[in-house]
DNA sequence: TGGAGCAAAATTGTTGAACAATCTGCCAAA
DNA sequence: TTTGGCAGATTGTTCAACAATTTTGCTCCA
């Protein structure tokens, strides 16, 4: 899994411009981060990104501080960056803070036509997704209007928050050892969601949401729990 | 104002270890800026500021990657960074989040007793800091107040955000021509929320915040605006 | 066999110097 | 007064080196 050696970047032809080596190299490994290709928990060795990356050992540097700042990729001093392997712990955490902001959002936020119609747009999707079959998508949507409902607080920090809380969340299903049709139970749910916000059921929304994220954090934390004890047993 | 050339700093005595130069580094910093000894707005040369710090620019540099992921300190490339200087705007951003999270945790929290008595004894400690025209220990005391509703959330991430946020607010304080006593206004209002978390009266404590943030924000918006129109007049 | 201890190798932390790219200020020319 | 352009200063990035620390591998001993 380690490093995959990439073919040396092309900082010319990409899409977006040189940017700043730094925060270029950064983008790149959340890019990586975020696809998969680097799995939660293994190493970024300095000596072998920075010679597949083509960039200094300190220009990498600079882009792990900056990584490390968004929580995506952990530091152990001495001992290197390696990318952030989120367990039981940071999922409370990351319940912790939906289960204050999006209801606050859906409570207080400002809803206006556009942003409905966006969100029924996309829990539209979610529910083709399902009828497909296709997990991928289905989680895509699902985060989408998460993510929208965040957004109804108008606060680019919030959003900021919310983003990096559900790239979080993508690698927790990434680390998941079997990947359940977590969120086919919620699609409907959202429904119900985006059904009282629009009929402006605020309270009754943010009450729903608040149970929704409930039971969405005991599935998932149950379910750590029983990869947890599943890959114990080594040596004892 | 400038940079403060610093006599050169000693390692080994602080308190605080080596740890990691570069994030010791960027605590000083941030030391620095929040005691108002780096103002708003002034730059923060790399060169001086290495030479001054008796580290390496490199060093100084990967520091100024965490403040910047902070948003204490603004990177402009090619053109340096700055410390922050909010307006505003900025100010606006602040309410929003603030509008948000602290009614949001007021509502949803965990009220237990002893961080009730800890708020208790921080609205004492700002009424007496009134009386006694303490406008700084005033300032804290209805920072650490709020500080503390968030807390409630029992969330690590939403501390660190109003954290920042707060720190954000001492820059616009600093930055502010005359500096108005804009806290006591609002002693009693703290005061008025204590008594309705410790009543389990939560949705009027939440209504009252928001209340509160809002003549908040507006009355420092207000004072900005004003600011900067008397600063305005320049060449036109 | 199974460690305990220890030296060698590898990796991170930090530095200093160097050079390219960019910006700033200044001075001359139109 | 405005425009053009040329130094000089500052940031962006790299490279090579060395100290500090961790990891690895090996020998030796019970």
């Amino acid at each position: 899994m380690a490093i995959t050696a990439a073919t040396e970047l092309d900082r010319t032809s990409g899409s977006a411009e040189h940017a700043h080596t730094a925060v270029w190299i950064a983008t790149v490994l959340r890019g990586r981060i975020a696809a998969g290709e680097l799995t939660p928990g293994s190493k970024l060795s300095e000596q072998s990104l920075s010679m597949a990356l083509g960039v200094s050992r300190n220009t990498l540097r600079e882009a792990f501080s900056v990584l490390a700042g968004e929580s995506v990729v952990t530091k152990i001093p001495n001992r290197g960056v390696f990318v952030a392997s989120p367990g039981i712990e940071e999922v409370r955490e990351i319940y912790r803070v939906r289960r204050m902001i999006e209801p606050a959002a859906a409570l207080w936020g400002e809803v206006t036509p556009e942003v409905l119609e966006n969100m029924e747009a996309v829990v539209e999707r979610a529910q083709t997704a399902r009828d497909a079959g296709s997990v991928a998508d289905m989680a895509d949507a699902n985060q989408a209007l998460h993510s929208a409902v965040v957004g109804l607080a108008g606060s680019e920090s919030l959003r900021t928050l919310m983003d990096r809380v559900l790239a979080e969340m993508r690698l927790v299903f990434h680390a998941m050892a079997s990947a359940p049709d977590f969120h086919s139970h919620y699609v409907d749910r959202n429904v119900q969601l985006v059904e009282r916000l629009r009929a402006g059921q605020r309270e009754d929304a943010a009450a729903g949401l608040r149970a929704y994220l409930d039971s969405a954090e005991a599935e998932l934390v149950g379910h750590l729990a029983r990869d947890a004890t599943a890959e114990q047993p080594r040596t004892s």
